[in-house]
DNA sequence: GTTGATTGCTCAAGAAGTTTGAGTTAATGC
DNA sequence: GCATTAACTCAAACTTCTTGAGCAATCAAC
């Protein structure tokens, strides 16, 4: 029998990797810190940060922000991240367009944009990539040798499945290792996942998941996806298509349906469509609120997210569950308004600070910002045997 | 903001700690290895493994078992576990009996017991622990100091929750933390989980799951649990309460039911009862083999599992679902026979090399036996910041 | 205002663990 | 028999963390 473990050994040089990250993650979290207080935080010795520190400021990727003055002692200097110190690429690849965002070290997006795509099959897609780059080192020039990585999102499942052969398939992707084409085309570390897990971690880089450490995200694109986060990594499955909550069979006064005929961007729009109404884009959809056919389709979807929030809760036990994606923030808040959450279930806790459910704030390009959120996440937070 | 890192800092000592679980991790899962292999599989350099290994074999954990003639070049000097050169404590809390285990390093039972509790209050518990401690001791001289640490099972779901009030309930421990109780009482290293996440590490220790990283178990106990590995590491939700499956909803012809009803040890008894029958025990279940009864309750547990399956398939991708627990292995084996998986899942994928449904191999015992393979875990796979 | 306690931080030395490179040993292939 | 291959050991170098002494800056108490 042969070992199958992947995990790799520790050594000094990894150590430090390991220490660097940990260190980001701080300052990163807390915003504002200084080289005691993560010392204490990480356990180790204040010497051990102090140099750290020296070499993170060297590299550009923190600054001080001065002292505070809090109490006895002497005063810590506090360090911050450095916005403009490094970038991260995020890229989503969608059947019918590619979307492109740059994020500075502090997760604010300086460049994005949108280009259409013919047929997403990857010459086009490395293509269309190759021009937006070029786009980028012209008006960002100091991302040029500052970029950490490349995150990329495509629609699952990946490789071949029993859903293969639906529409939303890309064209000529099924064949190839995806991480493998970026990584030669991009020349940059890449991550890659689907959109539920880029937009669960954007949440966590940026934005309402802040400091939480186990949370689920359910991700309106296309269809409907569920990004998983446990104790800070991602669950990805088996062969990374974990998440597709999209073919739940949800129980309705009608019968059995599945969850994303019931609630997904398709659905509201085809709804929509049946009773005459437009509703293509998000600001189409966001100028039809308190019409009658988005209520009765909202009097549709809230009940059958409730019964899948449900099971999520119960097989995860998440802290929240997020919503969020291409759909208007107006429509999620109205969702979760009127999702009725059962109170027999383990998430019904006395002891609970935050609300099951909250509306995931970093808008429509959750999944783009997600994707280069996915290589910031690698900087400031360390992975067990990945150093 | 106060950051919420739990993670570690590395160190020289703690690069140790994390590389000497990788090399048993090794040992382990090849069952026979030699230094060279280890350092190519973990990126050390031999010098390191012969270091570790050197260390490894002063403290009795693994021995040499000679060496392994296969091709050219110096043939290398193999190593394997020391079967007794540890233990690990298992013990299962119940409502109405412990169950103890002490498993050596390899994972075999030299101990096992049954007390049957006149409640499962704490006082209760672990009086009977302290007593079956002091049978082991007298059985088994050496695993005094050499014992690694003591895994706890109980059942779900921990703290105060919607679910609470229950008759399963154990009385006296909704207020305790149970981790702490046991640490004081035992004054051992304490490894804590629901039985449905020890039965999946037993698996992974000593059954069907080793090599795999990414796996689901459908555990049978009083209820129906869930227990989930990504990535090698167990998914414990954030409180401790993922896997509750038991209460998803199931579509049946009469309507939605709970999976609970349909398909666990109390479904089958009542069945049987309503039957006239009595199959209080495993023993008793299993002469009922062929009944008429029984198969009637197989044809309706089977496509409830099928659902809860499918669901646990598209959520989280797992390499294979496990059944096992508390039902006879003919039961199981006739379960997975009759349960038919839709061939739309992510998980129907052509390049799979292993069955999407096995039976668990652990026996009745699996969840005592998890517990003692959680500690069993810990000596084998460094785990992310916890060295 | 001075003194002492407290806290943050640096410097230099020491400690732990890994890597590197040279050299030895033991097997195969020709 | 000789070259090749592979495993392993030894000693020195290297990286990084920790430790302990000492200094600096602030608050609190007298």
């Amino acid at each position: 029998m042969v070992s199958v473990l992947s995990l790799q050994g520790a050594n000094a040089e990894r150590a430090r990797s390991h220490n660097r990250r940990l260190v980001m993650g701080h300052v990163h979290a807390g915003g504002q810190m200084g080289r005691a207080q993560i010392a204490r935080a990480s356990g180790l010795s204040t010497q051990a940060v102090s140099n750290i520190i020296a070499e993170l400021q060297a590299d550009g990727l923190i600054r001080q922000t001065g002292r505070l003055g809090n109490g006895r002692g002497h005063p810590p200097v506090q360090y911050a991240i450095d916005p403009e110190g490094a970038y991260a690429l995020g890229i989503e690849v969608r059947p019918t367009a590619l979307l492109i965002a740059l994020l500075n070290l502090e997760g604010t997006a300086v460049f994005t944009r949108r280009a259409a795509l013919e047929r997403a099959d990857p010459g086009t897609v490395l293509g269309t990539i190759a021009r937006l780059r070029a786009e980028i080192a012209a008006r960002h020039a100091r991302s040029g040798d500052r970029t950490l990585g490349a995150g990329v999102v495509m629609p699952g499942p990946f490789g071949v499945t029993g859903l293969s052969g639906a529409e939303s398939d890309l064209p000529g992707w099924q064949q190839l290792d995806p991480r493998a084409v970026f990584a030669e085309a991009l020349d940059l570390p890449i991550e890659f996942d689907n959109d539920a897990n880029a937009a669960a971690m954007a949440e966590r880089v940026t934005g309402a998941a802040q400091g939480l450490q186990t949370y689920a995200y359910l991700y309106f694109g296309t269809g409907l996806g569920l990004g998983l986060v446990s104790a800070g990594q991602r669950v990805a499955g088996a062969f990374g298509n974990a998440g597709e909550i999209g073919h739940l069979s949800i129980a309705t006064p009608e019968g059995p349906e599945r969850l994303e005929n019931l609630a997904s961007r398709l659905s509201i729009e085809h709804h929509l469509a049946d009773a005459g109404l437009q509703a293509g884009s998000v600001e189409a959809l966001e100028a039809l609120q308190g019409h009658p056919a988005v209520t009765h389709w909202l009097d549709r979807a809230a009940p059958a997210l409730a019964q899948a929030v449900h099971v999520v809760e119960n097989l995860f036990d998440p802290e929240t569950v997020f919503l969020g994606g291409a759909m208007p923030a107006p429509v999620l808040d109205a969702l979760i308004a009127r999702i009725d959450l059962p109170a027999a279930s383990v998430s019904n806790r006395p002891d609970r600070t935050r609300p099951r459910l909250a509306r995931g704030s970093c808008g429509r390009l959750t999944a783009t910002l997600g994707a280069a959120a996915l290589i910031l996440d690698r900087a400031f937070t360390p992975r067990v045997g990945t150093f």
